[in-house]
RNA sequence: GGGGCGUUAGCUCAGUUGGGAGAGCGGCUGCUUUGCAAGCAGCAGGUCAUCGGUUCGAGCCCGAUACGCUCCA
């Protein structure tokens, strides 16, 4: 057996930081360490023809919103096998973070129930970018099994991908002959197109693929269930894919212009054929975690083995689930996901429930538990993946948190489900909950359906589970949407691809740093027409149609880091038209990049364009908007100075989470705690306008990455990728300066970042700058929202004219207050108003309507106090049965409490009050006594009766009725009518 | 992306043919009593999320928006 010898015989491309677990040399296959076999694989392959080890990609894909998580090795590679990027080595091995809930593959039910599933894996792999191919491979997968871990041969098996006709495709005869040279042909199987052809996903690259399988059987005898998907038996190890199809949209296979290869071995398959045991779960992958489920929880060990007994043993099931759902959880909510209600946030909480009700049903574990095995995880994993020790507090923070909302939830369940009980309990003799409250409970209150059961079961009920599932059904059909709008994008993504293999255009050259504007010039040309719902190259299109262009050279913008995309317009010529001149306009929209490519998005707006692709006899003239192009210039560089204020003024460990810089302004997220207070506000707005007002140069230039990034006080965007050659931009310092002197303290108060944008000559040209707003994005990310140049000033002039304004009024009457008080906040909140100056705003209008309210509470206690002089006055006059009288002075309100002095003095009588209550409007109340509606006298008939002659209706119950009407005039004469009506029923 | 539910006092929430905005806890004042979440009396506190519509009249009906919860993809 051969070993792999110590540190110091590694390969020089290896990167010692990545992975710096201590290795001991193996004596024995079983005395491996998980630890041990996940360093093993990529020493082999490093000292094996340079691979480049390299750190996994985040499991929480950020930049690609189609994919949940990652769920296989290659999700970082793709661009490489699509050859949109070039990688800077052709041989890599890793161990890829892999989750698969949640989307097409979803394991999340299945996980706990046996031996092998996770929701959490990591899968191990070397790759070839266009490098070796299936020789190779075939070969070194051979020699690390069995010479270096020492795997029995005689239980291996392979398979081959047997062709499948309706594609095309042969058999893969060459993978089958590779492996004959290592095994006899009765371990050699073909396989078809669903076992043997891998494909990422409906689209992208693909290729027939050749696996090892490793049979657990006493006997040697699994050759029959190879590919059976009997993985406590015979264990599918590693799956070789040989890369060599792009599979379209349309479902046609285009051959890669290089062969590439994919492996993956599940990590915790291979530890468990190698260190002997029967489950993934009886590893030393799980073992501490299940020693801390048992410490925090405090139930009994768990029973290792793959018996029926300790699969189906509830307390066994919830360890594995747990165990599981940890590790999940822990390393998804490190690479920046959070538990959310969508997408893939969702699918994390959903997972994270899970484990909690499984804690709470078989465990009993009434507090929140769950977050309380993150240390554990962090302490196993975190050396290979660091980023889990640095996030284990927020990650604490958010689980626990999470787990008490979900606890809460259950509380509202399990209250609701009680009040469903009431109303069924005494209906049957056979009582069953029924399947639409139990679906309203799952649905709409997030009480899962097999609490449900299980409560309904206690109390001897069952539960109407066909009802659910076709509530379920029903639900599933309503929200079943239209869809759309990925696929334009989508259909441009691979008209680029198709182009730069092709040769119809390649990356476009970019000279709008220095210009908007492009004279009439030969530039290549090609057209992409929306048709229907995506996009195809065309040679003509008319006005009106939708159409994206791509030009050899041009100033356009296309949106990236943050910046949008330019807009504008683009003249077309043609030499040989018939008018010898320009043969179409067109208006742009946008402008985004793809792979390079800038494409301008836009519409024909006259003339027709026909336009042969490359056809030198077309030139145009491109026209960005350069007044947009300058607030957006503006507002960018900006966005810079504040950044860098942030961190000196506020928080020195900010990080950038995201911007957006348009015309209007710019919007920056950062990581920071808690809000800023108005004080820090006003600091960092005074910073960044001290900077304008000191008019600095801002440099820009490129340089080699490693250089740049060494210099002090450098910011770069966390987790976002950077080529070779990075563009700088300073403020204030040239940047062949800073790369003379990296090091150098002079650096570390400036702004300086990696950018590809657009941006100002001297931050004097910005002229101003306000914090219009703040927000908070999502726990710990604040959000600023500021404005530049005229506007800025502008927004200034107005506040402070508001403030004026709301400052005059102090001494203002106040019945005058109410309609000022209300334009002004309507005006601070519909125009763009400076953060500080709004806050001052709002405190002097609160005085104001503190003054208001009193005042108003004032007059009417007055008013009351009037009311109720005049009622006792009418009382003490009044008629004993039928009382219609107008009270003077009351409105809707006070008429209540007329009524109520009225009828304490003159309790038996029927009364109608009518009140002007000014604007054109007269309020009528009526009451009626027990006694007297027992005569036929109803007050809401009476009200209906007499609202009509002051021109309205009204109604109310037999005792109290209230109406309103629209002319006072008529108010005697309908108390008139009110008093004929009751005493003709008396 | 599409459904369901919610938003009422500082907090937890009631509020049905559309016709008096409420309870409990908390706060304040006073009394009583000296202890354990005390008792009694009183008071303050609300643009019923926002905007629009229907109506004589909207917390309630209709539409839009925002935010939250929840399910599905």
């Amino acid at each position: 057996m051969k070993t792999l010898r110590g540190p110091a015989d590694r390969a020089a491309v290896y990167c010692p930081v990545l992975y710096r677990m201590p290795r001991t040399d193996m004596t024995a296959t079983t005395s491996l360490t998980s630890t041990q076999i996940r360093q093993q694989f990529i020493d082999f392959f490093v000292k094996k023809c340079g691979h480049t080890a390299v750190p996994s990609s985040p499991v929480v894909p950020h930049d690609d919103p189609t994919l949940l998580f990652a769920n296989a090795g290659m999700n970082q590679f793709k661009p490489y096998f699509l050859g949109t990027e070039q990688p800077t080595f052709t041989r890599a091995v890793d161990t890829q973070k892999c989750i698969r809930a949640g989307g097409k593959h979803n394991d999340l039910d299945d996980v706990g129930k046996d031996t092998y599933h996770h929701t959490f894996f990591e899968m191990l792999g070397n790759w070839s970018f266009g490098d070796y191919f299936k020789k190779e491979a075939i070969a070194w997968a051979w020699e690390l099994l069995v010479d270096t871990w020492g795997i029995d041969p005689e239980r291996l098996h392979a398979t081959y991908f047997e062709g499948d006709e309706s594609e095309g495709l042969e058999p893969d005869l060459e993978a089958k002959e590779l492996w004959l040279q290592f095994l006899p042909e009765s371990r050699v199987h073909p396989g078809n197109k669903k076992d043997n052809f891998w494909e990422m996903g409906d689209t992208g690259p693909c290729g027939p693929c050749s696996e090892l399988h490793y049979d657990r059987s006493p006997d040697k005898s699994g050759a029959s269930l190879v590919n059976a998907d009997a993985q406590d038996t015979v264990v599918e190890i590693w799956n070789l894919v040989f890369i060599q199809y792009n599979r379209q949209q349309s479902g046609e296979l285009v051959p890669l212009p290089a062969k590439h290869v994919d492996t993956g071995m599940g990590f915790e398959r291979i530890v468990r054929v190698l260190q002997g045991v029967d489950s993934n779960y009886d590893t030393d992958v799980f073992g501490p975690i299940f020693d801390a489920i048992q410490k925090i929880t405090g139930a009994r060990a768990y029973q290792p083995g793959a018996d029926k007994e300790q699969l189906e043993d509830p307390i066994n099931i919830a360890y594995r689930v747990i165990a599981d759902h940890i590790r999940t959880l822990t390393f998804a909510l490190s690479d920046g996901a959070h538990c959310t209600n969508e997408g893939r946030g969702y699918v994390l909480r959903s997972i994270l429930r899970r484990a909690v009700r499984f804690g709470k049903q078989t465990l009993g574990v009434e507090d929140p538990f769950f977050y309380k095995l993150v240390p554990t995880v962090a302490e196993h994993f975190g050396d290979i993946f660091p980023e889990i020790k640095v996030k284990q507090a927020d990650v604490e923070a958010e689980l626990k948190e999470e787990e008490e909302s979900f606890r809460k939830t259950l509380d509202r369940g399990i209250g609701l489900f009680e009040d469903v009980l009431a109303g069924v309990a005494g209906d049957a003799k056979r009582p069953v909950f029924p399947g639409d409250e139990a679906f309203k409970l799952h649905d709409t209150y997030g009480f899962p359906i097999g609490l449900t059961q299980l409560m309904a079961e206690e109390r001897g009920l069952t539960v109407d589970l066909e009802g659910f599932e076709r509530e379920m059904d029903a639900a599933r059909e309503r929200s079943r949407g239209e869809g759309g709008g990925a696929d334009a994008k989508q259909s441009l993504l691979e008209l680029v691809q198709k182009g730069l293999d092709a040769g119809w255009f390649a990356e476009t050259n970019f000279v709008g740093h220095d210009t908007t504007e492009m004279p009439e010039q030969p530039n290549v040309l090609n057209v992409f027409k929306m048709q229907g719902e995506v996009y195809e190259p065309v040679c003509e299109a008319d006005v009106g149609d939708r159409i994206a262009l791509v030009f050899e050279t041009t100033p356009f913008y296309a949106e990236a880091g943050g910046q949008v995309g330019d807009t504008g317009e683009i003249m077309i010529r043609h030499s040989t038209s018939p008018t010898g001149g320009e043969i179409a306009k067109c208006c742009v929209r946008d402008t985004i990049k793809i792979g390079g490519v800038h494409l301008h998005i836009g519409t024909v707006e006259e003339g027709k364009l026909e336009v042969v692709a490359g056809n030198p006899e077309v030139s145009a003239s491109l026209h960005v908007d350069a007044d947009r192009r300058a607030a957006i210039t503006s507002n960018h560089t900006i966005t810079h100075v504040m950044n860098r204020a942030l961190r000196d003024l506020v928080n020195k460990d900010a990080m950038q989470k995201g911007s957006l810089v348009d015309d209007e302004k710019t919007r920056f997220d950062f990581s920071h705690g808690s809000a800023l207070t108005p004080d820090e506000v006003g600091a960092v707005e005074r910073q960044v306008n001290d900077d304008i007002a000191a008019d600095l140069e801002v440099f820009a230039d490129h340089a080699p990455q490693q250089e740049a990034l060494d210099i002090n006080g450098l910011r770069a965007v966390f987790g976002e990728k950077y080529p070779p050659m990075v563009r700088v931009v300073s403020v204030g310092a040239p940047v062949h300066d800073l790369l003379a002197e990296p090091d150098s303290d002079k650096w570390q108060n400036l702004s300086i970042e990696f950018c590809g944008g657009t941006h100002l000559a001297k931050t004097g040209d910005a002229e101003g700058f306000v914090i219009v707003s703040q927000d908070a994005v999502s726990k710990g990310v604040r959000r600023l929202t500021a404005i530049t140049g005229s506007a800025a000033h502008q927004a200034t002039a107005q506040a402070e004219a508001l403030l004026h304004r709301a400052e005059s009024l102090k001494d203002a009457a106040a019945d005058k207050l109410a309609d000022e008080i209300d334009t002004i906040t309507k005006a601070v909140a519909e125009q763009q108003t400076p953060l500080v100056l709004r806050g001052k705003v709002q405190s002097a209008l609160a005085v104001l309507s503190d003054k208001l309210k009193q005042h108003q509470k004032a007059q009417e206690s007055q008013q009351g106090e009037a009311v109720v002089e005049l009622a006792r006055a009418i009382a003490d006059s009044a008629d004993d049965t039928v009382i219609c009288v107008k009270v003077n002075g009351a409105d809707a309100k006070s008429l209540r409490t007329a009524m109520d002095v009225i009828r304490s003095k003159k309790p038996d009588a029927a009364m109608m009050l009518a009140a002007d209550a000014g604007e054109g409007k007269v309020a009528l109340l009526a009451s009626v006594p027990k006694d007297v509606i027992a005569k036929g006298l109803k007050a809401g008939d009476w009200v209906k009766h007499t609202a009509p002659i002051v021109g309205g209706g009204g109604g109310g119950r037999p005792d109290m009725a209230q109406a309103g009407g629209k002319d006072p005039s008529k108010i005697e004469e309908a108390l008139e009518s009110a008093k004929q009506f009751a005493e003709d029923k008396l």
